[in-house]
DNA sequence: ACAGTTTAGGACCAATTGGTCCAATAAAAG
DNA sequence: CTTTTATTGGACCAATTGGTCCTAAACTGT
């Protein structure tokens, strides 16, 4: 019973990254995830060797998934605190939309394992550190488009808004409520006057 | 063998949530709950029924022991807007010190559990809640002090500054640098302005 | 000293955990 | 058609999971 079709690594990859996201590293069992790759339990390990590479795997996975859509949304033709602002209400449309409230996959991995799990903490250090990088280069386009104070610290802040969106996406996994995220990201793009 | 101490189940209770709070829920055993609350298997069934109960009892003595905590500063003699700074300043410190790191308990709950744990979910929302009246309380009065813009909306920026102090804590998690959380405590106040 | 009430310890439970290993089999290569 | 190479399902593993239950023992009030 060989294996019918070609093997995608990264399509598993990307399987097993949405059973982490929605269940959380512990949670989440062999069985779970080796249902969601479509591969046999002896494949799994062949493969990958266990569940916590797969786990590192996914988080390299998100990495790259999300600095692809980012560094996409970044480079649109349009001021860049206009960028900011859509990637802030997108946030807040993912949380609130139906079967939403599954926050960021980095966010939910720096919570629940990074004090225990170094190799992981790294790979998510790393990740917030694209997030601030973007946020960064939003912000000096900005400032030389004139539209955020060119006083400012760009990279204080970036990483102000990069904790900022996290802070959106963790209150609204315990009150998915449309109105009063829209308040935390109106308020917190003040900051860029 | 009957138990030689008075039994105290808020202390008991405490043990609990600190390891709840380090570890997760997931990640918690019923022997790292035994052993912490210092009783026997048997007399932990007789008691709280279930890892589950005693979950959300620590929640629950979570919000008791943090709006303690929280009112008791609030309620300190010093204009409201520096209390404020003050809450954020405990936080920043909290997360860099040594052997810091746990964040926020609730914060750590709602990721990890919110979604899937409605019981959880509500518990941990009113704790949110709390802090959110918190912050309302004390924007009103900075308002009235004349510290803090008259024209802003109080509501809206006791949601900003809840989901802002979370922030930092998730950020804190994966990178606990005392001079970039202060930026983003800094740049998050600015919002009182 | 005795009875009644708590509590502890630990045997026991079925289910599940992450993980190993191997014989069977299908596809690819010759 | 045969050999090689993948990949499979499933048997098997020890350990651990959350949870039940019963007996023995230690406190309590009388």
């Amino acid at each position: 019973m060989a294996r019918p079709r070609e093997f995608d690594t990264t399509e598993a990859l990307n399987e097993a990254m949405q059973v982490f996201w929605t269940k959380g590293f512990e949670a989440t069992s062999l069985n779970d995830l080796i249902g969601a790759m479509k591969l046999s339990k002896s494949s799994f390990y062949d493969t990958f060797g266990s569940k916590h590479e797969v786990f590192l795997a996914a988080i390299e996975h998100y990495k790259k998934t999300v600095t692809a859509q980012v560094s996409a949304v970044s480079e649109l033709d349009a001021p860049a605190r206009k960028l900011i602002g859509s990637l802030f209400e997108r946030a807040v449309e993912r949380m609130t939309e139906e079967g939403g409230g599954r926050g960021c996959f980095l966010n939910n991995c720096a919570v629940e394992v990074a004090l225990h799990d170094p190799a992981a903490a790294k790979l998510i250090g790393g990740g917030f550190g694209i997030m601030e990088d973007t946020f960064f280069a939003l912000v000096q386009r900005g400032q030389t488009e004139g539209e955020i104070g060119a006083d400012k610290d760009p990279r204080a802040l970036a990483r102000y808004l990069t904790s900022s969106l996290n802070g959106i996406m963790v209150m609204g996994k315990a009150n998915p409520d449309r109105e009063a995220l829209s308040d935390v990201a109106r308020i917190a793009l003040t900051a860029l006057d």
